[in-house]
DNA sequence: GTCTGCATTTTTATATACAAAACAAGATAA
DNA sequence: TTATCTTGTTTTGTATATAAAAATGCAGAC
């Protein structure tokens, strides 16, 4: 007895609950949100113009991604920041991805071939800053990015395994945006993509899972010698 | 200017959203409540005597946990089961904790070694069944069995590692007890165990992880032939 | 018979009102 | 001072009422 099919699932018409988790992320992701300060569910209902309810079904979504932390009978806090804490995912990502690397370039197919090949093509023409003299973010760069990196490990298999790195991922990003953006003026990271490419779709797994590992500890070691971020309060 | 401490945190009194996430995941990982079965608000509110709001949030934790799936606009189901899935999940879980494993082991100190003989000296006196004629699960064997592994991976550093590999056991815990029990009178996981144990005390990690990964998929294997299991609607 | 459109019922999602706990400041006692 | 108690305020967490969407059932058309 099929009927007629629903609205909010074709026409991506999410409910609110689902927008602010988007919006919160986004936010935190993108480093408005200050770590350790507090999410006054007040001051977020009016911010994001709506109420209480969603809001905390959003905040709680928010809380498994590790981007907030639930303080029972307080209320939430944006998640803390730490070098330990940069040390550990990056520590966690690099022993997954390579996992993930390996088994993607096990199973290659020609079709995640040239979805890699299309994902770098599209990285590499996108300028990170918009600015050549100073560093301005190009607010396309960094999907574009993400898709790469996602594109490098997509096939392995296992959405377990993905939605892990998914997240670390995110926590990455994070810490990325805290810092201080101009870091990555000084660096080639448009060549370690170019030679991560080649290494993966040559075949040379222990040498794409090394140089995408430098690739992280390299970003890390970045984040964790800016002087402003973990400065002791 | 230090206070009087938070009640709340001192004597474990919960939210009640806490408490129901507690005891929904114990009951969507006893197998009480039928996987792909909708969990209409209504009818939990009652069962749980709760009323809407904390329930909701409890089952948004349990979303990003996979043990409940959202339906946009449509409420919240049991999480679904397919052959696949536990394909997956056991990939996954070999991968993540043979890393796990071999930084425990690297990264030895006496304390662990300690915590492990003991979490495994309380494992190996509890019998699983709690009759010797028929399987009659014995409820304390589940959780020594988890400390028991807890206890191998816990020294390898990274909370990130551990929380995966905790949830990746928590779907395999679901899946164990959906299917049928008796199959696990037949197995001698005890001396799995003790192999165990005895490998990661001698330090002889390749063993270690690869009995760790022939424990996985045996279990997965009597779980998969169970034929009441995944049986086509 | 099978499909389609409309009205009704049920359920989900959100706003709001309320209760309970944490927080803050001042007063009192050691 | 330093700690403890008291009281008022703010904020969190929960219940309930309302709005919005989906499911259901039936009548009529083909």
């Amino acid at each position: 007895m099929v009927r007629t099919p629903a609205l909010a699932s074709l026409n991506g018409a999410a409910t609110r609950a689902t927008s602010l988790y988007d919006q919160l992320r986004a936010d935190l992701l993108g480093g408005e949100l200050e770590p350790a300060s507090k999410l006054a569910i007040e001051a977020l209902a009016e911010r994001y113009a709506t109420s209480a309810t969603p809001l905390r079904e959003a905040l709680n979504r928010l809380v498994s991604d590790g981007l907030v932390e639930r303080r029972e009978q307080r209320g939430f806090v944006v998640a803390g920041i730490s070098e330990q804490d940069l040390a550990e995912i990056t520590q966690a990502r690099c022993w997954l991805e390579a996992i993930a690397l390996r088994e993607s370039m096990a199973a290659r197919s020609t079709a995640w071939e040239e979805a890699l090949v299309l994902a770098h093509h599209r990285l590499a023409r996108t300028p990170r800053s918009l600015s050549d003299s100073q560093f301005e973010d190009n607010p396309d760069w960094e999907p574009l990015h993400r898709a790469f990196h996602r594109a490098l490990i997509s096939g392995c298999g296992s959405r377990w395994l993905l939605s892990f790195c998914e997240q670390l991922a995110d926590q990455h990003h994070r810490y990325r945006r805290l810092s201080a953006p101009r870091a990555f003026a000084k660096r080639e990271v448009k060549s370690e993509h170019q030679q991560l490419l080649e290494a993966a779709l040559a075949g040379r797994a222990d040498e794409a899972v090394a140089l995408l590992c430098q690739h992280f500890e390299r970003t890390a070691r970045i984040i964790r010698d800016d002087p402003r971020l973990f400065a002791v309060g």
